[in-house]
DNA sequence: AAAAATACCGAAACCGGTTTCGAAATGATT
DNA sequence: AATCATTTCGAAACCGGTTTCGGTATTTTT
C-alpha cells in the first residue's frame, strides 16, 4: 500500500505493520528482551523499559493477538452456542445477554466467540467443534434442561463452563440463576392478595429446568394458601407467543376459566393476551395476566404487561466472574449464585371482577 | 493428567491430547508431511495419505485452530460490534442478525467475534482495537451513519468490512441493504389510497442514514400524490419507543392532527401507539400506524402493528457472501445488493374516519 | 542398462510471539 | 584488588501448525 508519491511529512503510523522482530531490531535487542521489557519483567533495567515502551508507542505496535496466545497456550475466548431460533417471537433476551456478557468479558481481556447451532444437528455438536479445535476457553450456557447434554459433554470432558440456569448436575458444576421459584411465589402471592382464587399457568415445556421450577413455586403458593391445585388450570408452552396462544385457549374455554394466568415468560403472556383479547375477556378487569424476563417492549402494550424481571447485564457480569475464576483455578469448588426478580406491576392485572371467596390469610 | 491407578480396558480417545507432532512420530513420518498428507497436497502417496488420514482419524486430531491461523497469516474471524444500547426496547433484530451472520460464517469456515462498543469511548475505538491486535479479518457494520466514522476509519486503513446500510462513501465500499425509501414509497401510497390526506412520519435521527431515505421515500410519494408537504407532520425520532411517544404527542396534539402515522421503526410504533391510546385515538379507526422492522412481537399487540418487514436472514447471509468476496480478492470492484421490504399488512392501518377529501389518481 | 523424469518424503524455515536458562557486565563486599 | 552477588540482557527453545526446497527412491525413457 505504498504510493508512489511522496507523502507530506507526517506521522505515517500505518497500524499493525510493526513485528516485535521489527522492534527488536530498531532497539538493537533481541525479541526476548523486548517482549519482557514490555510485560514487566522485572530483570530489565528501567532505561531500557523505556526505551521500549517509547519505541512501542511511537511505532504503534500492539502485539499479534493470534502469536501471543499460542505461546502462551489459552485462547482468550469464550464460546456462546446461539439456540437454534425458528422465529422465536421475543428474543430481546438474547442480545442483551451477549452485549452484557461481551462487555464484562473484555474487561478480562477475553473475548466472545457466538456461534450459531444447526438445528439438524446435535445440540452438542457445535461445543465438540469449538472445544476440539481449541477455539474457545470455556463457555457460557444458557436455557438449561434438566438433563443438558451440552453439560454432561462438557463435565465429561473436563472442560470449564458456566450455566444460566440448573440443571440436574448443578453440584458439579457453577451455575448462575434467577430464582424463578420465587419469583412465581410472589407472583402467585400478589395475585391471591388480590382475591384470585382459580389461577392458571402457562409453563415452558418440561425440558427447561427453569420452567419446572417457576411452577413449583405456583403450585407452592397455591398449597400454602390453601387453594386447590387443579390440574386443567396448568397448561405446558413452549415459550413462544403462539404456545401462549394456544395455553390460553385451553384454559379459557373451559366452563370455569381462571381469572388470571401466570406466564413461564413474558413472548408466552403476550400470546395469552392476544388469545384473551379474541376470546372476548378485558385485561384486567375479566382476566389478570402476569409475564416473566421484564422485555423492555412490554411496557408498550395495552395494558401494560406486569411481569417478573431481573437485570440481564447483572446476569452476564456474574456468570463471566464465575467463570474467569474458574479459569483461573481450575480445582477450586463448585459454586454459584441466585439472583432474585422482582415484580413489576405494569397494570395487566388487578382484582378479579368477581370476588368468589374472601381471602383468608391462615388456612386452618 | 496421567492417572497412577491403571485404566480400565478402553479406547481412552480424551479429545484435544494428540497433536501433529505426535501423529508424525506415531507414523514414522515428520509433521510437514502428515501436515501435506491432511491437507491434500499431491505430493503424498494415496498409500501414506490413507495411512495418515486414519490414525488422525483414529486419535481423533483437530489441528489447533490457532496454530494453523498463526502460520497462514489469517485469522478466520469476523467482527461484529454491538452498539452501545441503553434500554433499547425492541432490538430483536440484533439477535436474529448475529444469528444468521455466524451461520453464514460457519459455513466459510469463519467466526464470529462479537464486541461490545463502551458508550464512553469513541465510536471507532473498538474497530481500532481489534485491526491492531488482529484478531479478526474484517467486519460487519450496521446502523451505518450518513457520515460514518468506522468507515471512514477501515477504508483509511484499508481493512475489508461490509454494512448494512448505505452511507456517503457508499461508492468506496460494499453494503448491503434495504431499499427504505422504496417502502416508505409503498407504504405511503397504501395509506393514500386509503384515503388519508394527512399523513404524519416519526423518523429517526437524521445520523441515521437509512432514516433520511425512508423519509424521502415518503416526501416522494406525498408529492407525486400532489398533497402539500407539512412539515409539522414530520417528527424526529430517536428509534426508540419513548422516541415514537414524544414525536407523536407533538402531531396529535396539534389542531389538525393527522390520521395516519409512519414510523422509522416498529419500536417507535409501539410508542406512538402508547401515546395514541393514552390521548383517546382509537387504531386504527381514528389512526393509522405503521411501522418498519418487522419484528415478528408486533403481532401480538392489539391491533396487530402493520409493519414493513424483510428477511433479516437474508441480510445477514448476503452481507456474508460479500465479505466473503472481498476478503478472497481485496482488488475486485466495490458492489452493493440492495433489497425490498415487503409491507405486511396486519391491522393497525385502514381508512380514515371521515375521508375529507376524494383521492385522485392523477394529479393535475 | 544407463540416463532422465517423476513420485515421494525429510529437513528446515517460518508465522510472531513467550519464557527459560546462562553468560556477561555491573555493583557490592571484604 | 580479588571475590561474590546482582542486575541485565542474549540465545535458544517452544507453542503447533504450514510451506518451500532439495534429495533419495522409484519409474520411465532411450
Amino acid at each position: 500500500m505504498n504510493d508512489v508519491k511522496a507523502r507530506p511529512e507526517m506521522e505515517w503510523v500505518k497500524s499493525g505493520d510493526v513485528r516485535i522482530s521489527d522492534l527488536a531490531a530498531e532497539l538493537g535487542l533481541t525479541k526476548g528482551t523486548v517482549s519482557r521489557a514490555l510485560n514487566g519483567y522485572e530483570d530489565i533495567s528501567k532505561k531500557t523499559r523505556k526505551r521500549v515502551m517509547e519505541a512501542a508507542t511511537k511505532r504503534g505496535y500492539v502485539p499479534t493477538t493470534q502469536a501471543r496466545r499460542l505461546a502462551m497456550g489459552l485462547t482468550e475466548t469464550i464460546g456462546l452456542v446461539l439456540p437454534p431460533m425458528p422465529s422465536q417471537p421475543v428474543n430481546t433476551f438474547i442480545s442483551e445477554f451477549i452485549n452484557s456478557v461481551s462487555a464484562a468479558l473484555h474487561l478480562h481481556g477475553y473475548d466472545l466467540l457466538v456461534h450459531s447451532a444447526n438445528s439438524e444437528e446435535s445440540e452438542v455438536e457445535p461445543y465438540r467443534r469449538l472445544v476440539q479445535s481449541r477455539k474457545v476457553d470455556g463457555f457460557i450456557i444458557f436455557r438449561t434442561h434438566e438433563k443438558d447434554p451440552r453439560v454432561n459433554y462438557l463435565l465429561n470432558e473436563g472442560f470449564p463452563f458456566v450455566t444460566h440456569g440448573r440443571t440436574a448436575r448443578m453440584a458439579e458444576h457453577d451455575w448462575f440463576d434467577i430464582d424463578g421459584e420465587k419469583a412465581f411465589r410472589d407472583a402467585t402471592s400478589h395475585l391471591i392478595k388480590l382475591g384470585h382464587q382459580r389461577i392458571g399457568f402457562v409453563g415452558g415445556g418440561k425440558e427447561f429446568f427453569s420452567a419446572q421450577l417457576r411452577l413449583k413455586g405456583f403450585r407452592t403458593m397455591l398449597e400454602e394458601s390453601c387453594l386447590e391445585k387443579v390440574p386443567s388450570l396448568e397448561q405446558p408452552g413452549d415459550l413462544t407467543g403462539q404456545g401462549g396462544e394456544i395455553a390460553a385457549q385451553n384454559l379459557l374455554k373451559q366452563t370455569r376459566p381462571p381469572t388470571a394466568i401466570l406466564c413461564a415468560n413474558d413472548a408466552t403472556a403476550l400470546g395469552v393476551m392476544k388469545a384473551a383479547r379474541e376470546l372476548g375477556f378485558n385485561i384486567p378487569e375479566e382476566l389478570s395476566v402476569i409475564g416473566y424476563d421484564g422485555i423492555a417492549l412490554g411496557a408498550y402494550i395495552d395494558p401494560p404487561l406486569t411481569t417478573l424481571t431481573f437485570s440481564i447485564e447483572e446476569s452476564g457480569k456474574e456468570m463471566v466472574n464465575l467463570l474467569m475464576r474458574r479459569l483461573k483455578n481450575p480445582d477450586l469448588p463448585v459454586i454459584s449464585k441466585l439472583a432474585s426478580a422482582i415484580l413489576k406491576l405494569r397494570g395487566s392485572e388487578g382484582p378479579p371482577s368477581s370476588i368468589q371467596n374472601k381471602y383468608m390469610e391462615n388456612c386452618l
